[in-house]
DNA sequence: TCTGGGGTCCTAGGACCC
DNA sequence: TCTGGGGTCCTAGGACCC
């Protein structure tokens, strides 16, 4: 038996717990660049929609009717580490697998009232965390995603739902579109209703050959999984990455190569960083830029990669390279909106394969150097210690006129409390 | 007016092997 | 008259997820 735990409108539950005021009042936080909506109250679900951009909810914001946040992805991690810590108090086996939801395999569990102990995890998170969450029970992952969506969306299940305690599954599958289930996107939605299987209980009956042969081995093992048959296993140790992307649209349209060279340093940097935290680095490395999508005219894109050899995760020899990428690719006269570095071909630093025919490098001391880096702008935060590279004055630096404070890793950002003390009666 | 960011996996098809 | 069989590796592109 498998339980999904999914966070309720997660970025905008993070924001709620610490603004008590705002209980009860519709709150949505917005993409990167402050572009569109991508999580909702509750409340904000009634009055916004998914993906709508700030521009068209500004009214509702001016009028105070809605309160917005712009991304504080520092937060929704560090909330998210401490929901997952939770769940390990449940299971031996928890597998994250997003931001906001996890796995919890549930062996050991099966002669427990598992509804009860559902109930148990949502107590215990909401009260350990501020977090909201719901809980879906059932005999695959597949299964247990879906069982979480009907908790989810019933106000009388209360949060929590074991599929095994229904009478009849198929009922409740006949009237849930394919498109709820995981795995099943836009598109093979639409061709699998083209050949009539509409609910999940058309898919769950559909022939396996054939989706097979049309549509793959996972749609097959979607299939499978609605039937109870287990096809995707607990994975309680994360794959190591195979690839690591930093890529922010700009605050405004940039034109001069001077700004698209101090973001990219930038997010040269970001990259480097994360390999570090993971312990990887990378044998290609690639840059490149692009104008908006959603203009008619005067569209440019391009791209440029370099093989690292030996590969690296030292940001100073990045740079250099990612600059001469970068003025490979850029081509003058147009307004360009966003810019992207991708690490790939990654492998653990230290089982470096070393090159016959380069001279040996000594890394050794490069690595101190980075590491005291990285210990430092820990300590003292972030980008206390950078490349000039990255520049000083960043104009192309992206919006986020709505930002809350990272109250759980800052010190001073954390959060105030002001004690309400009656006036003394004379 | 503005429309995000960061990933993983599978499949088809070509090149090449014996 | 028809023209083998079985396989690996790589890449681009498409699909999916949150």
């Amino acid at each position: 038996m498998f339980a999904l735990v999914d966070c309720n409108s997660f970025f905008a539950s993070c924001e709620k717990v610490f603004r008590p005021d705002l209980e009860g009042q519709p709150v949505a936080v917005l993409s990167n660049n402050d572009g569109c909506v991508v999580a909702r109250s509750p409340e904000a679900k009634q009055i916004v929609k998914m993906q709508a951009t700030l521009f068209s909810i500004k009214d509702l914001v001016e009028r105070g009717e809605l309160h917005v946040f712009s991304s504080n992805p520092v937060l929704y991690k560090d909330m998210s580490r401490r929901v997952i810590e939770t769940l390990q108090h449940f299971s031996p086996e928890v597998e994250q697998y997003s931001i906001d939801e996890a796995f919890l395999g549930l062996q050991g569990f099966v002669n427990r009232d598992l509804t009860d102990y559902g109930q148990q995890m949502r107590t215990t998170v909401q009260q350990w965390t501020g977090i909201p969450v719901s809980v879906g029970i059932a005999k695959t992952k597949t299964l247990a995603k879906l069982a979480a969506q009907v908790a989810k969306r019933n106000p009388d299940i209360e949060g929590v739902l074991d599929f095994e305690t229904l009478e009849d599954i198929d009922a409740v599958l006949a009237v849930i579109d394919i498109g709820e289930v995981w795995g099943i996107g836009k598109n093979l939605r639409a061709k699998l209703n083209a050949l009539g299987i509409k609910q999940v209980l058309d898919l769950k009956q559909a022939n396996e050959k054939l989706i097979k042969k049309k549509f793959g081995i996972l749609t097959r093992r979607t299939v499978m999984e609605l039937r109870g048959v287990p096809c995707f296993p607990m994975e309680p140790v994360a794959a190591p990455k195979t690839m690591r992307i930093v890529s922010r649209s700009f605050g405004h349209l940039v034109t001069e190569l001077s700004d698209i060279k101090e973001a990219v340093a930038t997010y040269t940097t970001r990259c480097a960083e994360k390999l570090r935290d993971d312990g990887l680095v990378a044998r290609q490395f690639a840059v490149s830029m692009r104008t908006s999508y959603y203009r008619e005219q005067n569209q440019y894109a391009a791209a440029r990669s370099v093989e690292l050899d030996p590969p690296t995760n030292d940001t100073a020899v990045l740079i250099p390279m990612a600059m001469q990428l970068a003025e490979a690719a850029f081509k003058p006269g147009y307004e360009y909106l966003k810019a992207k570095v991708i690490a790939t071909e990654l492998s653990p630093a230290g089982a470096v394969q070393g090159n016959l025919f380069s001279a040996p490098v000594n890394t050794e001391k490069r690595d101190r150097l980075m590491a005291t880096i990285d210990g430092l702008n820990r300590k003292l935060q972030p980008d206390a210690v950078k490349f000039g590279a990255m520049g000083l004055n960043p104009s192309w630096q992206m919006r986020s006129e709505y930002f809350s404070q990272r109250y759980t890793t800052h010190w001073d950002e954390i959060p105030t409390v002001r004690i309400w003390q009656p006036k003394q009666s004379r």
